[in-house]
DNA sequence: TTTGGAAACTTAACAGTGTTAAGTATATTT
DNA sequence: AAATATACTTAACACTGTTAAGTTTCCAAA
Protein backbone atom coordinates (compact mmCIF):
# COMPACT_ATOMS: atom_id res chain seq x y z
CA UNK A 1 0.00 0.00 0.00
CA UNK A 2 2.86 2.55 -0.45
CA UNK A 3 1.37 3.76 -3.70
CA UNK A 4 -1.76 5.02 -1.99
CA UNK A 5 -0.02 6.25 0.89
CA UNK A 6 2.78 8.38 -1.35
CA UNK A 7 -0.94 9.31 -2.94
CA UNK A 8 -1.88 10.72 -0.05
CA UNK A 9 1.35 12.83 0.52
CA UNK A 10 1.38 14.50 -2.66
CA UNK A 11 -2.28 15.30 -2.39
CA UNK A 12 -1.27 17.24 0.97
CA UNK A 13 1.61 18.41 -0.74
CA UNK A 14 -1.14 20.18 -2.83
CA UNK A 15 -3.07 21.29 -0.27
CA UNK A 16 0.03 23.05 1.64
CA UNK A 17 1.11 24.74 -2.12
CA UNK A 18 -2.37 26.53 -2.03
CA UNK A 19 -2.31 27.30 1.24
CA UNK A 20 1.30 28.89 1.18
CA UNK A 21 0.48 30.64 -2.28
CA UNK A 22 -2.63 32.25 -0.57
CA UNK A 23 -0.48 33.25 2.58
CA UNK A 24 1.76 34.99 0.55
CA UNK A 25 -0.60 36.72 -1.36
CA UNK A 26 -2.57 37.45 1.86
CA UNK A 27 0.77 39.04 3.47
CA UNK A 28 1.40 40.81 0.91
CA UNK A 29 -1.42 42.29 -0.78
CA UNK A 30 -4.00 41.82 1.84
CA UNK A 31 -7.46 39.88 2.31
CA UNK A 32 -8.78 41.49 -0.49
CA UNK A 33 -6.13 40.85 -3.26
CA UNK A 34 -6.29 36.76 -2.29
CA UNK A 35 -7.94 35.36 -5.51
CA UNK A 36 -8.42 31.92 -7.00
CA UNK A 37 -6.88 33.10 -9.92
CA UNK A 38 -3.84 34.57 -8.90
CA UNK A 39 -3.56 31.37 -6.26
CA UNK A 40 -3.53 29.39 -9.33
CA UNK A 41 -1.15 30.99 -11.04
CA UNK A 42 1.32 31.09 -8.24
CA UNK A 43 0.75 27.62 -8.18
CA UNK A 44 0.60 26.73 -12.13
CA UNK A 45 -2.14 25.27 -11.73
CA UNK A 46 -5.45 26.65 -13.03
CA UNK A 47 -7.94 27.87 -10.92
CA UNK A 48 -10.31 25.32 -10.90
CA UNK A 49 -7.77 22.69 -9.26
CA UNK A 50 -8.26 24.86 -5.79
CA UNK A 51 -11.77 23.48 -5.84
CA UNK A 52 -10.46 19.87 -5.73
CA UNK A 53 -8.44 20.44 -2.54
CA UNK A 54 -10.37 23.02 -1.12
CA UNK A 55 -14.79 23.62 -0.62
CA UNK A 56 -14.37 27.31 -1.49
CA UNK A 57 -12.22 30.45 -0.73
CA UNK A 58 -14.18 30.51 3.09
CA UNK A 59 -12.12 27.44 3.71
CA UNK A 60 -8.67 28.39 2.67
CA UNK A 61 -9.50 31.55 5.33
CA UNK A 62 -10.27 29.24 7.76
CA UNK A 63 -7.30 27.45 7.82
CA UNK A 64 -4.89 30.90 7.16
CA UNK A 65 -7.13 32.08 10.36
CA UNK A 66 -5.74 28.49 12.41
CA UNK A 67 -2.06 29.39 11.48
CA UNK A 68 -2.46 32.92 13.13
CA UNK A 69 -3.52 30.85 15.81
CA UNK A 70 -0.20 28.75 16.10
CA UNK A 71 1.68 32.27 15.67
CA UNK A 72 0.12 33.49 18.58
CA UNK A 73 0.49 30.38 20.61
CA UNK A 74 4.26 30.22 19.96
CA UNK A 75 4.36 33.98 21.04
CA UNK A 76 2.76 33.18 24.11
CA UNK A 77 5.57 30.73 25.05
CA UNK A 78 7.10 33.78 26.88
CA UNK A 79 4.33 33.88 29.18
CA UNK A 80 5.11 30.63 31.25
CA UNK A 81 8.13 32.05 32.93
CA UNK A 82 6.15 34.43 34.46
CA UNK A 83 4.68 33.49 38.08
CA UNK A 84 2.95 36.42 38.86
CA UNK A 85 -0.81 35.88 37.45
CA UNK A 86 -1.83 40.22 37.00
CA UNK A 87 2.11 40.41 35.54
CA UNK A 88 1.36 37.10 33.26
CA UNK A 89 -2.23 38.97 32.30
CA UNK A 90 -0.59 42.10 31.73
CA UNK A 91 2.27 40.11 29.33
CA UNK A 92 -0.57 38.35 27.93
CA UNK A 93 -2.22 41.79 27.02
CA UNK A 94 0.96 42.68 25.48
CA UNK A 95 1.68 39.99 23.26
CA UNK A 96 -1.73 40.47 21.45
CA UNK A 97 -1.48 43.83 20.87
CA UNK A 98 2.02 43.09 19.62
CA UNK A 99 0.71 40.31 17.70
CA UNK A 100 -2.32 42.64 16.24
CA UNK A 101 -0.21 45.46 15.45
CA UNK A 102 2.71 43.30 13.85
CA UNK A 103 0.53 41.04 12.27
CA UNK A 104 -2.55 43.04 10.70
CA UNK A 105 -3.34 40.58 7.58
CA UNK A 106 -3.26 37.54 10.24
CA UNK A 107 -5.49 39.75 12.97
CA UNK A 108 -8.56 40.64 10.41
CA UNK A 109 -8.20 36.99 9.16
CA UNK A 110 -8.52 35.63 12.56
CA UNK A 111 -10.75 38.82 14.78
CA UNK A 112 -12.42 40.26 12.26
CA UNK A 113 -13.54 39.32 8.97
CA UNK A 114 -16.58 36.67 8.42
CA UNK A 115 -14.93 34.30 6.15
CA UNK A 116 -13.50 31.59 8.48
CA UNK A 117 -16.88 32.09 10.93
CA UNK A 118 -18.92 31.65 7.72
CA UNK A 119 -17.22 28.30 7.14
CA UNK A 120 -17.49 27.14 10.72
CA UNK A 121 -20.91 27.31 10.45
CA UNK A 122 -21.24 26.03 6.98
CA UNK A 123 -19.42 23.00 7.51
CA UNK A 124 -20.82 20.67 10.67
CA UNK A 125 -19.01 19.23 12.80
CA UNK A 126 -16.28 22.17 12.22
CA UNK A 127 -16.03 24.61 15.04
CA UNK A 128 -13.61 27.64 16.37
CA UNK A 129 -11.68 25.10 19.02
CA UNK A 130 -8.52 28.08 18.39
CA UNK A 131 -10.19 31.10 19.68
CA UNK A 132 -12.32 28.95 22.13
CA UNK A 133 -9.07 27.64 23.81
CA UNK A 134 -7.94 31.10 23.58
CA UNK A 135 -10.78 32.03 25.66
CA UNK A 136 -10.73 29.74 27.95
CA UNK A 137 -7.44 30.57 28.64
CA UNK A 138 -8.12 33.67 29.47
CA UNK A 139 -10.75 32.89 31.68
CA UNK A 140 -8.42 30.16 33.85
CA UNK A 141 -5.83 33.29 34.17
CA UNK A 142 -8.64 35.64 35.50
CA UNK A 143 -9.95 32.85 38.05
CA UNK A 144 -6.05 32.39 39.01
CA UNK A 145 -5.96 36.28 39.51
CA UNK A 146 -8.80 36.47 41.23
CA UNK A 147 -8.37 33.23 43.65
CA UNK A 148 -4.85 34.34 44.61
CA UNK A 149 -6.60 37.87 45.10
CA UNK A 150 -4.60 39.95 42.73
CA UNK A 151 -7.80 41.64 41.64
CA UNK A 152 -11.44 41.20 43.53
CA UNK A 153 -13.74 38.75 42.85
CA UNK A 154 -16.10 39.15 39.91
CA UNK A 155 -18.07 36.52 37.09
CA UNK A 156 -15.44 35.32 34.92
CA UNK A 157 -17.23 35.54 31.77
CA UNK A 158 -17.69 39.35 32.22
CA UNK A 159 -14.37 40.28 33.73
CA UNK A 160 -12.98 38.04 30.11
CA UNK A 161 -15.42 39.78 28.31
CA UNK A 162 -14.43 43.16 29.15
CA UNK A 163 -10.44 42.54 28.95
CA UNK A 164 -10.85 40.86 25.33
CA UNK A 165 -13.01 43.47 24.29
CA UNK A 166 -10.74 46.16 25.75
CA UNK A 167 -7.35 44.93 23.24
CA UNK A 168 -9.79 43.53 20.66
CA UNK A 169 -10.90 46.80 20.66
CA UNK A 170 -8.13 48.80 20.70
CA UNK A 171 -5.90 46.87 17.68
CA UNK A 172 -9.16 46.23 15.63
CA UNK A 173 -9.80 50.36 15.90
CA UNK A 174 -6.10 50.75 15.18
CA UNK A 175 -6.47 47.97 12.11
CA UNK A 176 -9.25 49.81 10.84
CA UNK A 177 -7.68 53.12 10.91
CA UNK A 178 -9.93 54.49 13.60
CA UNK A 179 -7.49 55.72 15.63
CA UNK A 180 -5.46 57.84 13.74
CA UNK A 181 -6.65 61.31 15.43
CA UNK A 182 -6.80 60.15 19.01
CA UNK A 183 -4.00 62.90 20.16
CA UNK A 184 -2.84 65.76 18.06
CA UNK A 185 0.79 64.53 17.81
CA UNK A 186 1.46 62.06 14.55
CA UNK A 187 0.28 58.46 15.69
CA UNK A 188 2.82 55.91 14.25
CA UNK A 189 1.95 52.30 14.34
CA UNK A 190 4.77 52.36 16.77
CA UNK A 191 3.34 55.18 19.23
CA UNK A 192 -0.04 53.74 18.82
CA UNK A 193 0.90 50.30 20.14
CA UNK A 194 2.99 51.81 23.74
CA UNK A 195 -0.37 54.06 24.04
CA UNK A 196 -2.32 50.25 23.46
CA UNK A 197 0.45 49.38 26.41
CA UNK A 198 -0.32 52.25 28.49
CA UNK A 199 -4.12 51.22 28.76
CA UNK A 200 -3.59 47.79 29.77
CA UNK A 201 -1.35 48.94 32.11
CA UNK A 202 -4.13 51.67 33.04
CA UNK A 203 -6.36 48.81 33.64
CA UNK A 204 -4.76 46.43 35.37
CA UNK A 205 -3.52 49.01 37.96
CA UNK A 206 -7.15 50.15 38.90
CA UNK A 207 -8.25 46.44 39.00
CA UNK A 208 -5.25 45.44 41.15
CA UNK A 209 -5.93 44.70 44.86
CA UNK A 210 -2.68 43.48 45.23
CA UNK A 211 -0.58 46.85 46.41
CA UNK A 212 -1.90 49.48 48.68
CA UNK A 213 -4.07 52.13 47.52
CA UNK A 214 -2.63 55.43 48.40
CA UNK B 1 -31.96 82.27 -10.79
CA UNK B 2 -35.23 80.25 -10.36
CA UNK B 3 -33.58 77.50 -12.60
CA UNK B 4 -30.42 77.22 -11.51
CA UNK B 5 -32.32 76.96 -8.13
CA UNK B 6 -34.72 74.11 -9.20
CA UNK B 7 -31.44 72.29 -11.03
CA UNK B 8 -29.83 72.23 -7.62
CA UNK B 9 -32.84 70.79 -5.84
CA UNK B 10 -33.35 68.47 -8.53
CA UNK B 11 -30.16 67.32 -8.18
CA UNK B 12 -29.66 66.39 -4.42
CA UNK B 13 -33.01 64.53 -4.74
CA UNK B 14 -31.35 62.33 -6.96
CA UNK B 15 -28.42 62.05 -4.37
CA UNK B 16 -31.09 61.44 -1.92
CA UNK B 17 -32.54 58.91 -3.91
CA UNK B 18 -29.60 57.09 -4.28
CA UNK B 19 -28.56 57.51 -0.92
CA UNK B 20 -32.04 56.04 0.19
CA UNK B 21 -32.28 52.99 -2.00
CA UNK B 22 -28.39 52.42 -0.89
CA UNK B 23 -29.11 52.18 2.71
CA UNK B 24 -32.40 50.22 2.00
CA UNK B 25 -30.12 47.40 0.72
CA UNK B 26 -27.83 48.12 3.15
CA UNK B 27 -30.15 47.88 6.33
CA UNK B 28 -32.11 45.05 4.51
CA UNK B 29 -29.23 42.71 3.00
CA UNK B 30 -26.16 43.73 4.22
CA UNK B 31 -22.77 45.54 2.97
CA UNK B 32 -21.95 43.16 0.94
CA UNK B 33 -25.20 42.75 -1.18
CA UNK B 34 -25.24 46.73 -2.09
CA UNK B 35 -24.27 47.13 -5.44
CA UNK B 36 -24.17 49.33 -7.79
CA UNK B 37 -26.78 47.62 -10.69
CA UNK B 38 -29.21 46.98 -7.51
CA UNK B 39 -28.86 50.26 -6.49
CA UNK B 40 -29.72 51.85 -10.14
CA UNK B 41 -33.02 49.09 -10.42
CA UNK B 42 -33.91 50.41 -7.07
CA UNK B 43 -33.94 54.14 -8.26
CA UNK B 44 -34.85 52.95 -11.94
CA UNK B 45 -31.44 54.66 -13.46
CA UNK B 46 -28.94 53.18 -15.32
CA UNK B 47 -25.84 51.74 -13.34
CA UNK B 48 -23.48 54.68 -14.77
CA UNK B 49 -26.18 57.43 -13.53
CA UNK B 50 -24.42 56.70 -10.21
CA UNK B 51 -21.52 57.91 -10.78
CA UNK B 52 -22.86 61.12 -11.82
CA UNK B 53 -24.01 61.96 -8.07
CA UNK B 54 -21.28 59.67 -6.54
CA UNK B 55 -17.10 59.45 -7.12
CA UNK B 56 -17.47 55.84 -5.94
CA UNK B 57 -18.85 53.30 -3.74
CA UNK B 58 -16.36 54.54 -0.83
CA UNK B 59 -18.68 57.68 -1.48
CA UNK B 60 -21.53 56.14 -0.68
CA UNK B 61 -20.70 53.94 2.24
CA UNK B 62 -18.86 57.06 3.72
CA UNK B 63 -22.14 58.84 3.45
CA UNK B 64 -23.99 56.38 5.17
CA UNK B 65 -21.60 55.82 8.21
CA UNK B 66 -22.70 59.99 8.31
CA UNK B 67 -25.93 58.79 8.79
CA UNK B 68 -25.41 56.22 11.12
CA UNK B 69 -23.32 58.44 13.61
CA UNK B 70 -26.75 61.07 13.24
CA UNK B 71 -28.41 58.64 14.58
CA UNK B 72 -26.27 57.80 17.22
CA UNK B 73 -26.03 61.68 18.53
CA UNK B 74 -29.47 60.99 18.81
CA UNK B 75 -29.12 58.55 20.82
CA UNK B 76 -27.00 60.03 22.90
CA UNK B 77 -29.58 62.73 24.07
CA UNK B 78 -30.86 60.77 27.01
CA UNK B 79 -27.43 62.20 28.80
CA UNK B 80 -27.84 65.16 28.98
CA UNK B 81 -30.28 64.86 32.24
CA UNK B 82 -27.53 62.91 34.04
CA UNK B 83 -25.75 65.17 36.35
CA UNK B 84 -23.41 62.51 37.72
CA UNK B 85 -20.31 62.02 35.02
CA UNK B 86 -19.55 58.71 36.12
CA UNK B 87 -22.95 58.02 35.68
CA UNK B 88 -23.33 59.76 32.54
CA UNK B 89 -20.26 57.52 31.00
CA UNK B 90 -22.45 54.53 32.28
CA UNK B 91 -24.88 55.88 30.10
CA UNK B 92 -22.81 56.48 27.13
CA UNK B 93 -21.34 53.37 27.25
CA UNK B 94 -24.62 51.41 27.15
CA UNK B 95 -26.16 54.25 24.38
CA UNK B 96 -23.22 52.87 22.25
CA UNK B 97 -23.38 49.10 22.70
CA UNK B 98 -27.27 49.11 22.14
CA UNK B 99 -26.49 51.32 19.07
CA UNK B 100 -24.17 48.66 17.77
CA UNK B 101 -26.23 45.72 18.89
CA UNK B 102 -29.56 46.88 17.17
CA UNK B 103 -28.12 48.61 14.49
CA UNK B 104 -25.25 46.29 12.72
CA UNK B 105 -24.71 47.54 9.87
CA UNK B 106 -24.26 50.79 11.09
CA UNK B 107 -22.05 49.98 13.36
CA UNK B 108 -19.93 48.37 10.85
CA UNK B 109 -19.55 51.06 8.11
CA UNK B 110 -18.90 53.29 10.90
CA UNK B 111 -15.96 51.42 12.36
CA UNK B 112 -15.17 48.40 10.86
CA UNK B 113 -15.15 48.71 7.35
CA UNK B 114 -12.45 50.24 5.49
CA UNK B 115 -14.63 51.44 2.69
CA UNK B 116 -15.53 55.05 4.29
CA UNK B 117 -11.71 55.86 5.42
CA UNK B 118 -10.10 55.16 2.07
CA UNK B 119 -12.65 57.79 0.89
CA UNK B 120 -11.13 59.90 3.30
CA UNK B 121 -7.78 59.34 2.45
CA UNK B 122 -8.47 59.55 -1.12
CA UNK B 123 -10.54 62.83 -1.13
CA UNK B 124 -8.63 65.90 -0.36
CA UNK B 125 -10.14 68.47 2.39
CA UNK B 126 -12.02 65.56 3.62
CA UNK B 127 -11.56 63.98 7.49
CA UNK B 128 -13.10 61.69 9.83
CA UNK B 129 -14.99 64.60 11.36
CA UNK B 130 -17.94 62.94 13.34
CA UNK B 131 -15.49 60.04 14.70
CA UNK B 132 -12.94 62.59 15.92
CA UNK B 133 -16.47 64.58 17.63
CA UNK B 134 -16.97 61.46 19.64
CA UNK B 135 -13.70 61.09 20.75
CA UNK B 136 -13.43 64.47 21.88
CA UNK B 137 -16.75 63.76 23.59
CA UNK B 138 -15.50 61.14 25.65
CA UNK B 139 -12.02 62.53 26.41
CA UNK B 140 -14.29 65.52 27.91
CA UNK B 141 -16.30 63.69 30.03
CA UNK B 142 -13.69 61.61 30.93
CA UNK B 143 -11.57 64.65 32.25
CA UNK B 144 -14.68 65.96 34.27
CA UNK B 145 -14.77 62.59 36.02
CA UNK B 146 -11.42 62.98 36.74
CA UNK B 147 -11.39 66.67 37.99
CA UNK B 148 -14.37 65.92 39.98
CA UNK B 149 -12.75 63.30 41.68
CA UNK B 150 -14.86 60.01 40.40
CA UNK B 151 -12.23 58.53 38.86
CA UNK B 152 -8.38 58.29 39.34
CA UNK B 153 -6.12 61.15 37.32
CA UNK B 154 -4.24 59.23 34.48
CA UNK B 155 -3.34 60.81 30.91
CA UNK B 156 -6.82 61.12 29.51
CA UNK B 157 -5.66 59.70 25.67
CA UNK B 158 -4.95 56.37 27.33
CA UNK B 159 -8.29 55.90 29.44
CA UNK B 160 -10.04 56.72 26.43
CA UNK B 161 -8.91 54.51 24.10
CA UNK B 162 -9.19 52.15 27.01
CA UNK B 163 -13.13 52.32 27.34
CA UNK B 164 -13.86 53.42 23.47
CA UNK B 165 -11.57 49.81 23.16
CA UNK B 166 -13.62 48.35 25.26
CA UNK B 167 -17.00 48.88 24.02
CA UNK B 168 -15.67 48.62 20.67
CA UNK B 169 -14.06 45.20 21.05
CA UNK B 170 -17.19 43.71 22.80
CA UNK B 171 -19.05 44.74 20.21
CA UNK B 172 -17.32 43.98 17.09
CA UNK B 173 -16.56 41.02 18.40
CA UNK B 174 -20.10 39.98 18.70
CA UNK B 175 -20.85 41.21 15.22
CA UNK B 176 -18.58 39.21 14.14
CA UNK B 177 -19.60 36.09 15.44
CA UNK B 178 -16.70 35.45 17.77
CA UNK B 179 -18.52 35.69 21.03
CA UNK B 180 -21.53 32.98 20.29
CA UNK B 181 -19.14 30.30 22.80
CA UNK B 182 -18.20 32.78 25.64
CA UNK B 183 -20.35 30.68 27.85
CA UNK B 184 -22.01 27.26 28.06
CA UNK B 185 -25.16 28.77 27.98
CA UNK B 186 -26.94 30.00 24.34
CA UNK B 187 -25.72 33.74 23.43
CA UNK B 188 -28.89 35.24 21.90
CA UNK B 189 -27.58 39.05 21.01
CA UNK B 190 -30.33 40.19 24.01
CA UNK B 191 -27.91 38.12 26.75
CA UNK B 192 -24.77 39.41 24.78
CA UNK B 193 -25.86 42.85 25.12
CA UNK B 194 -26.73 42.70 28.93
CA UNK B 195 -23.00 40.57 29.46
CA UNK B 196 -21.80 44.10 27.91
CA UNK B 197 -23.47 46.09 30.30
CA UNK B 198 -22.00 44.11 33.01
CA UNK B 199 -18.55 43.95 31.71
CA UNK B 200 -18.97 48.26 31.50
CA UNK B 201 -20.57 48.28 35.12
CA UNK B 202 -17.50 46.32 36.14
CA UNK B 203 -15.23 48.23 34.95
CA UNK B 204 -16.88 51.59 35.62
CA UNK B 205 -17.23 50.07 39.33
CA UNK B 206 -13.65 49.05 39.42
CA UNK B 207 -12.30 52.63 39.18
CA UNK B 208 -14.96 54.56 40.55
CA UNK B 209 -12.88 56.57 43.54
CA UNK B 210 -15.86 57.91 44.65
CA UNK B 211 -17.43 55.23 46.33
CA UNK B 212 -15.38 53.45 49.59
CA UNK B 213 -14.07 50.26 48.89
CA UNK B 214 -14.81 47.19 51.33
C1' DT C 1 0.68 -5.94 -22.37
C1' DT C 2 -3.51 -4.25 -23.27
C1' DT C 3 -7.77 -2.48 -21.56
C1' DG C 4 -11.12 -0.40 -18.33
C1' DG C 5 -11.93 2.81 -15.05
C1' DA C 6 -10.87 5.93 -11.58
C1' DA C 7 -8.39 10.04 -10.31
C1' DA C 8 -6.37 14.53 -11.51
C1' DC C 9 -6.61 18.38 -14.04
C1' DT C 10 -8.25 21.89 -17.61
C1' DT C 11 -11.37 24.47 -20.78
C1' DA C 12 -15.15 27.15 -21.18
C1' DA C 13 -18.67 29.20 -19.37
C1' DC C 14 -22.19 31.50 -16.00
C1' DA C 15 -23.51 35.15 -13.37
C1' DG C 16 -21.97 38.55 -11.02
C1' DT C 17 -18.79 42.89 -9.56
C1' DG C 18 -16.93 48.21 -9.98
C1' DT C 19 -15.93 51.38 -13.36
C1' DT C 20 -15.36 54.10 -17.76
C1' DA C 21 -15.41 55.73 -22.81
C1' DA C 22 -18.38 56.91 -26.07
C1' DG C 23 -22.87 57.88 -27.77
C1' DT C 24 -27.72 59.68 -27.40
C1' DA C 25 -31.38 62.16 -26.04
C1' DT C 26 -33.14 66.41 -23.51
C1' DA C 27 -33.26 70.98 -22.17
C1' DT C 28 -31.36 75.66 -22.20
C1' DT C 29 -29.21 79.52 -24.30
C1' DT C 30 -27.88 82.24 -28.13
C1' DA D 1 -33.98 77.69 -35.44
C1' DA D 2 -29.20 76.43 -34.41
C1' DA D 3 -25.67 75.69 -31.09
C1' DT D 4 -24.42 74.27 -26.78
C1' DA D 5 -24.55 72.40 -22.33
C1' DT D 6 -26.76 68.91 -19.24
C1' DA D 7 -28.54 64.45 -18.15
C1' DC D 8 -28.59 59.97 -18.99
C1' DT D 9 -27.71 55.28 -21.31
C1' DT D 10 -25.36 51.59 -24.03
C1' DA D 11 -21.66 48.80 -24.38
C1' DA D 12 -17.70 47.36 -22.90
C1' DC D 13 -13.37 46.24 -19.92
C1' DA D 14 -11.24 43.73 -16.59
C1' DC D 15 -12.13 41.55 -12.88
C1' DT D 16 -14.52 38.12 -9.22
C1' DG D 17 -16.15 33.05 -7.26
C1' DT D 18 -17.80 28.94 -8.91
C1' DT D 19 -19.33 24.82 -11.75
C1' DA D 20 -20.47 21.51 -15.71
C1' DA D 21 -18.31 19.12 -18.99
C1' DG D 22 -14.36 17.41 -21.28
C1' DT D 23 -9.55 15.77 -21.35
C1' DT D 24 -5.43 13.73 -19.83
C1' DT D 25 -2.87 10.83 -16.65
C1' DC D 26 -2.23 6.99 -13.95
C1' DC D 27 -3.01 2.43 -11.82
C1' DA D 28 -5.03 -2.20 -11.49
C1' DA D 29 -7.24 -6.13 -13.32
C1' DA D 30 -7.82 -9.22 -17.60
Amino acid sequence: MGIVERKEKQKQDIKKMILDASMKLFVEEGFDNVTIRKIADLIEYSPTTVYLYFKDKDEIFFQLSQVGFEKMLELNQNLTTIANPLMRLYKMGENYIHFGMTNPEFYDVMFIQLAPMDCISKMEELEWSAGNAAIENLKELLKECMDKGFIQKAPVEIVAMAIWGLVHGMVSLAIRNRLDHINKKVTSKEHLTKMMYQSINWLLGSIDTSIKKK
